[in-house]
DNA sequence: GGCACAT
DNA sequence: ATGTGCCAACGCCGG
DNA sequence: CCGGCG
């Protein structure tokens, strides 16, 4: 987990009463926080927050014990905070979509991706769908990888209308699966890779190799707590080469103006 | 979970 | 000594 | 302009 969150703005989930209590997200870190932990003060709309990071072990296992469940993490990292260094494509079904659908909705979606000649990576989200990610070489400001995807998006919903949508509004969704790409502007998030979601069951939001995906019985909340150390152990990270991968946009933005 | 603050 | 509040934020919408 | 909703 820690080469993927590593220097990256943190929003974290927090259930110090179980998770089938009250909890809370925190953006800004405690002011308890050990100065051990490593943040980065970013400008908001609203002056500017100081997010944790959790660069090693130790931070992210105080993290733990401050009873963060789940960690999610900007896309891009402080070095570079106004290019983001993913675009992430999130598939989100609706009340009359299978799991199937979320499959074939990634599908497409790693198919238009390949005709764009961009490198896609997927995951579970360990709550009810799937992201997708592009790994990118921060030549690109949010702004410009936010219309990318939204572009993407349009492309996609145009071919399968029926399959899947991009309206924000739940009401025009009529049940389809929402192509969210609202995670690629600035100050937003998505769950961290190898997070564990506050759902029963432990669910982690685990990567995959592509071919797993043709598993009947994969769902968003396959992987766990409890089976993903064993998983790591055996096959190793499937993300470990995302990071030299990472592509620029341009041409693929080209090609999308090209399709109209 | 842990702190500031009120009672 | 014990209790309580707090720990996000953003576009869209209607009032 | 504001609060509620997603």
């Amino acid at each position: 987990m820690i080469p993927h969150v590593k220097n990256r703005p943190l929003m974290l989930q927090r259930f110090p009463n179980g998770i089938d209590k009250e909890g809370w997200v925190q953006q800004e870190i405690g002011k308890h926080f050990p100065d051990w932990i490593a943040r980065v003060t970013v400008p908001k709309s609203k002056g500017h927050v100081t997010h944790p990071m959790a660069n090693d072990k130790p931070s992210l296992l105080y993290l733990a014990n401050q009873a963060c469940i789940t960690v999610h993490e900007w896309m891009s990292r402080v070095d570079k905070i106004d290019m983001p260094d993913l675009m992430i494509i999130d598939l989100d079904p609706g009340p009359s979509s299978s799991f199937s659908d979320v499959k074939r909705a990634a599908r497409m979606t790693r198919a238009l991706l390949d005709e764009l000649s961009l490198p896609s990576f997927v995951k579970t989200t360990g709550s009810k769908g799937l992201h997708l990610a592009v790994p990118l070489k921060r030549r690109e400001s949010f702004e410009e990888v936010h219309e990318t995807a939204s572009l993407i998006g349009e492309v996609l919903s145009a071919r399968e209308p029926e399959l899947v949508t991009t309206e924000f509004r739940k009401e025009k969704r009529r049940g389809r699966l929402f192509l969210d790409m609202h995670r690629n502007q600035y100050g937003q998030h998505a769950v961290a890779p190898y997070s564990v979601r506050a759902l029963p069951g432990a669910p982690v939001s685990c990567p995959l190799d592509w071919d797993e995906l043709s598993s009947s019985t994969l769902t968003a909340q396959t992987f766990t707590l409890k089976n993903v150390p064993r998983r790591l152990e055996g096959d190793g990270d499937p993300w470990r080469e995302i990071k030299k991968r990472a592509v620029s946009l341009a041409r693929a933005r080209k090609a999308l103006a090209e399709m109209g």
